[in-house]
DNA sequence: GTCGTTGCAAAACGTTTGCACACCG
DNA sequence: CGGTGTGCAAACGTTTTGCAACGAC
């Protein structure tokens, strides 16, 4: 464990749930030669190793958090709004899926999308402008 | 309705999913003067007008297709394999989400990721090699 | 002439690679 | 020494942007 890759846990950490570039702001705040390729191997390694995990919250970079952080990721289509619930209720899903075709399903790894209710309060008649997917 | 969007349209329903760069390659072949920006920008006008969609398969660039192609699509995390699955699968959690904090999940925009069920038997004691979300 | 559409080049974004240097055993 | 980790620059794949030219009304 190198200065470097301790640096990069914490900010995983600390960030809960952050972009490389994020995490990368994170340590420079503190060690400012650190490289964003080092971020990369880095997050990498770990991610290999188990220490964090990475989920694809539809558009753009994904975020590396804790492997304990554990949720299921709702994303706005419209808004680009991200909400969290509990993995719990994909359960029987996962079941079924299991059941029926052999599928383990991670239900934390990409996060569902569809239309927050905010966005579907003001979705009267009016089109959506911008899909952040 | 000009000849390339036309001809993105034909494209599109011909090969079912495919990424903006297969599409271009479709197209290309009938009219090889068509540039992939055109490609970009004719897929986000049909998509805003609800001709086509997109869905996140997890790496790299998103497939397309018509309105009409519903699916959920399991990807593996190992092997990259697509599955295609129905949609009422996820009917449950659908209405249980809908309930419970207003949100209103598009089933099919986003691939739900796991282990496929050949991967989940070479996966004994085999950790990950490649994990291609 | 005006507006929308196109092609092209360049930029932007997120990520990976090659390579040389430094450090630690 | 040898091997691992790092920084830097450059490449990469995908997407967006600026701009000039074209065509239809």
């Amino acid at each position: 464990m190198t200065p470097q890759r301790q640096l990069v846990l914490d900010a995983v950490r600390e960030l809960g749930h952050a972009t490389p570039e994020q995490i990368c702001g994170q340590v420079q705040s503190s060690a400012p030669a650190v490289n964003i390729t080092t971020i990369y191997r880095t997050l990498d390694l770990m991610e290999r190793i188990g220490l964090v995990r990475h989920t694809h919250l539809g558009h753009g970079a994904p975020t590396y958090s804790e492997l304990e952080h554990q949720h299921v990721h709702l994303v706005c289509h419209t808004c680009g709004a991200v909400t969290e619930t509990s993995p719990g209720l994909l359960d029987g899903l996962a079941e079924r899926l299991r059941g029926d075709i052999g599928f383990d399903l991670d239900a934390t790894h990409v996060a569902l999308s569809g239309l927050c209710s905010s966005c579907r309060d003001a979705y009267v008649d009016r089109p959506a402008v911008t899909d952040q997917q």
